[in-house]
DNA sequence: AAGACGGGGTC
DNA sequence: GACCCAGTCTT
């Protein structure tokens, strides 16, 4: 690893970086335009480990719904969720939720400039605090996002994958050594697009790079290699029994999840055991469907049980419904509910 | 320090 | 089908 860098080279790199983004980089993303912090930080936010294209819809949407941080810390939360849902880490929607009442709150609606204040928000870690201070109010603080890494990583050859923590530390030192003190908003977003558009993962175009000549890994045709990949591992495979219960005159009973874990808070089908808690025994399966949804992590497995149940039988759970994280579910006329990408299909395929 | 957390895009 | 992506939070 090369990190025999002086603070002139630094001066240098990011005058090239500033010099390369006046003529090529981004500024009609949509958080541009009219730019304020709670457009920033809820573009930033979103942009967690999600590609910008997919994230543009999501976020006009965000905008229509809410325009500004008050409206979103009025809402609730399943409309949050609803809006959300697709996104995936609904963790994120949960803290953005969260952060959106707390800047209401304690910053009367006005998003902190300092990064250590941004970063002890919710939902705000080291890089994303460091963006919208750079971004919304221009100042000099250094990002990490995963396009910095890789560029970075080429830039110096730098060892490792960036979950390692030496690994971390050394592209953090980095990204703090080149990022100037002048036209900072300009240099995060050119350095962010240098890696979308340039220095991508494959086939990166190193001939239009403005930091081809400083780069490493250009000079040993090595930019293949870094950054390393992360050592991989066989998924497992988790099964389980989802239970589609219809109430004629109701709809589908859907359960609402806890608020860690997968789909956290999100609306689902309940299992086996939820159902035996609620009727008391299992309802009679009409039909069956297979389901397989892989995760990052892991690998879903489930069998999908079709049970109608006439009125005269509910007796009982017409009572339990009114239960929190209880309700029906009506595809015909859905709720502005988060529910999993995978549910929503299910639900709505049965429309034939 | 390591693992959990999603869904979509790409080749 | 494998791999990756504008990270953060929890343990």
């Amino acid at each position: 690893m090369d990190l025999s860098v002086t603070p002139n080279d630094a001066d240098q790199v990011a005058a090239a970086i500033l010099s390369w983004y006046d003529q090529h980089g981004r500024k009609s993303l949509p958080w541009q335009q009219n730019r304020t912090a709670y457009k920033v930080w809820l573009s930033e936010v979103m942009l967690q480990q999600t590609q910008v294209n997919t994230v543009i819809p999501y976020f006009e949407n965000f905008i229509t719904r809410f325009p500004d941080v008050q409206t979103l810390a009025a809402a609730g939360i399943d409309e949050v969720l609803h809006l959300w849902t697709g996104l995936g880490y609904y963790a994120r929607a949960r803290n953005l939720h969260k952060c959106a009442q707390v800047v209401t709150d304690k910053y009367k609606g006005e998003f902190p400039e300092d990064p250590e204040l941004l970063e002890a928000l919710p939902g705000i870690g080291r890089s994303t605090a460091a963006a919208i201070a750079a971004q919304a109010y221009n100042k000099r603080a250094a990002i990490l996002d995963g396009n910095v890494k890789r560029f970075l990583a080429r830039l110096h050859c730098v060892p490792g994958w960036p979950g390692q923590g030496n690994t971390l530390k050394a592209l953090w030192r980095l990204a703090e050594h080149y990022t100037p003190q002048q036209r900072c908003q300009a240099y995060t977003q050119a350095v962010m697009d240098i890696g979308a558009l340039v220095c991508t993962r494959r086939n990166p175009k190193c001939d239009q790079c403005p930091a081809e000549r400083w780069c490493a890994a250009r000079l040993t045709a090595s930019q293949h290699d870094f950054p390393h990949s992360k050592p991989k591992k066989t998924n497992p495979v988790r099964q389980s029994t989802l239970y589609m219960l219809y109430v004629p005159n109701s709809g589908y009973l859907l359960l609402q999840r806890p608020p860690t874990g997968i789909w956290g808070g999100l609306w689902s089908l309940p299992d086996a055991k939820e159902i035996k808690n609620l009727l008391g025994q299992l309802p009679e399966t009409e039909e069956k469907q297979h389901l397989e949804h892989k995760f990052s992590h892991f690998t879903l497995q489930a069998e999908i049980h079709l049970c109608t149940l006439n009125t005269q039988q509910n007796k009982p759970l017409s009572l339990n419904i009114r239960e929190q994280g209880q309700r029906w579910y009506n595809p015909e006329q859905p709720d502005n509910i988060g529910l999993p990408g995978p549910i929503h299909k299910l639900l709505h395929a049965l429309r034939t």
